[in-house]
DNA sequence: ATGCCGTATGATATACGA
């Protein structure tokens, strides 16, 4: 099974390159995050014909929204308001054989990494203690879990082009890096990316729009994630960002993050 | 942190991304 996790930044906008991209690496599953698509306007069409019969939406006009289609049947799960927001930023399904996935698209949490002067990122971290709470609560030694999206915080030294300089930068400042230790430590979670490459090897799967060429610059940040539960250890067999899809004609700024698993969901 | 791009919207300026 290969699933696949993608912040497209505007599914719209990316229609041509969705299409390379399955042709190219075939998933089964997608997890999408920044959508920016009421679900009435979700371009569905696109996606059966490249043969996802399965989906769940969640999205709203301009921001955020999340997506999940599957060449593997599931049902759709209820969610939580994170914050007490609708603000479509977590679908969750589950597959035949009890496999739960979950799709997040965590807050950016704005420019100021100061919950007092900054109510974005007050937000980014109040989504990330829910996130615990609700993980924590959940906890079962025999859950297959599997949770994927952009969680945009990288917590690793390596996450980022230079740790020292982006220590006050929002993405890697202590606090979100606690933060998401505390989301890692309430299931146990095993973090997929990192098990395939691990630390001190970089490891980006964002790059800015701003600088002039992404590539030699290479000052990235990994923001996205693939994790699971201890109970499905083992089944990943190889994960892969890909590194194609960013340098292609208007790209979205994150590259999907590959995963495949020896499992039959 | 540098550099200033990209998406979306009752748009031609602004919010947001990170």
């Amino acid at each position: 099974m290969r699933l696949v996790t993608w912040n497209i930044n505007s599914v719209r906008a990316r229609l041509g390159h969705v299409d390379h991209f399955v042709e190219t690496h075939n998933p089964d599953i997608i997890c999408f995050q920044e959508t920016k698509v009421t679900d009435n306007e979700f371009p569905l069409k696109a996606f059966t014909k490249l043969g996802f019969e399965h989906y769940a939406i969640a999205g709203q006009k301009s921001y955020n929204g999340v997506a999940i289609f599957s060449k593997i049947p599931f049902t759709k799960n209820d969610t939580p308001l994170w914050c007490g927001k609708d603000d479509k930023r977590h679908l969750s399904v589950t597959f035949e054989n009890g496999t739960e996935l979950h799709n997040f698209y965590v807050p950016a949490g704005g420019d100021i990494p100061d919950p007092e002067q900054n109510d974005k990122f007050a937000h980014k971290l109040s989504f990330m203690k829910e996130m615990t709470a609700w993980f924590a609560e959940k906890k079962k030694d025999d859950n297959k879990l599997i949770l994927v999206g952009d969680l945009n915080v990288a917590p690793c030294e390596n996450d980022v082009w230079s740790h020292k300089q982006l220590l006050k930068i929002v993405s890697h400042t202590p606090i979100e890096v606690a933060h998401l230790g505390d989301i890692m430590a309430s299931h146990d979670w095993i973090d997929v990316m990192r098990h395939f490459v691990p630390e001190p090897e970089r490891l980006y799967s964002w790059w800015s729009y701003r600088s002039r060429d992404w590539k030699k610059s290479n000052k990235g940040r990994r923001l996205d994630h693939v994790w699971i539960t201890p109970a499905l250890e083992g089944t990943p067999t190889a994960m892969m960002v890909d590194l194609e899809a960013r340098d292609r004609e208007k790209p979205s700024d994150h590259a999907p993050v590959i995963v495949d698993f020896d499992l039959a969901p």
